[in-house]
DNA sequence: CGTAAGATATTCT
DNA sequence: GAATATCTTACGT
């Protein structure tokens, strides 16, 4: 197997970083490298699993590699990988990608935007992929959604996650330091 | 450069 | 009724 560390969200959440995310649908092959993501649970006030499984997150409580993409704002979609041992409810979140194969296609799909905004957010890159809301709960590496390792990060930056009220200080954001395609540098 | 508003599903109070 | 792991457009400095 290709995966990554994902034996929990914080490790995961580094360790993705620089690996490609590809989705190969009819429409083609779309790809980019991950340069930021972040990371969610355990014990975590900000997480969608803290206050117990629903009917929407109840992908975050599968192994390690399971897809959890939501709805967020009512409008957008965010795609995630869950991490740890199942049912501990960890995830990373997505964030940014560099775009790889695939760009004209992303182009389309994204409408007017400069190349470097193709896929530089959560819901910008779920858009870009084309990535459908039916893969939730699905496993990376089985299916359409594969990941591996493409380049290895020179040097990564720690932030404070971003547009979270609850643990906001936590430092569990991760990002490839100088990437151009990172969300808020 | 900056701030503000709008779109609107799911969950919690 | 209010808040939310967001993005885009509009308008002020």
């Amino acid at each position: 197997m290709n995966l990554p560390d994902l034996h929990s969200s914080v490790s995961g959440a580094k360790a993705l970083l620089g690996y490609e995310l590809i989705y190969e649908s009819p429409a083609g092959v779309v790809s980019g490298m991950i340069v930021e993501t972040e990371a969610y649970g355990p014990d975590d006030p900000a997480a969608h699993s803290f206050k117990g499984k629903t009917m929407r997150n109840a992908a975050i409580f599968g192994p390690a590699g399971m897809i959890y993409i939501y709805l967020i704002y009512g409008m957008h979609y965010c795609f995630n990988l869950a991490a740890g041992k199942e049912s501990e409810g960890q995830a990373i979140l997505i964030r940014a990608l560099q775009p790889i194969q695939g760009i004209e296609l992303m182009r389309r799909r994204r409408g007017d935007v400069s190349d470097i905004n193709l896929a530089n957010g959560p819901a910008k890159l779920v858009e870009a992929l084309g990535i459908p809301f039916s893969l939730n709960a699905s496993m990376i590496n089985t299916g359409p959604i594969q990941l591996r390792p493409y380049e290895t990060p020179k040097q990564i930056t720690t932030r404070p996650r971003v547009g979270i009220t609850k643990a906001a200080e936590w430092p569990w954001r991760y990002y490839i330091t100088g990437n151009r395609f990172v969300s808020r540098p």
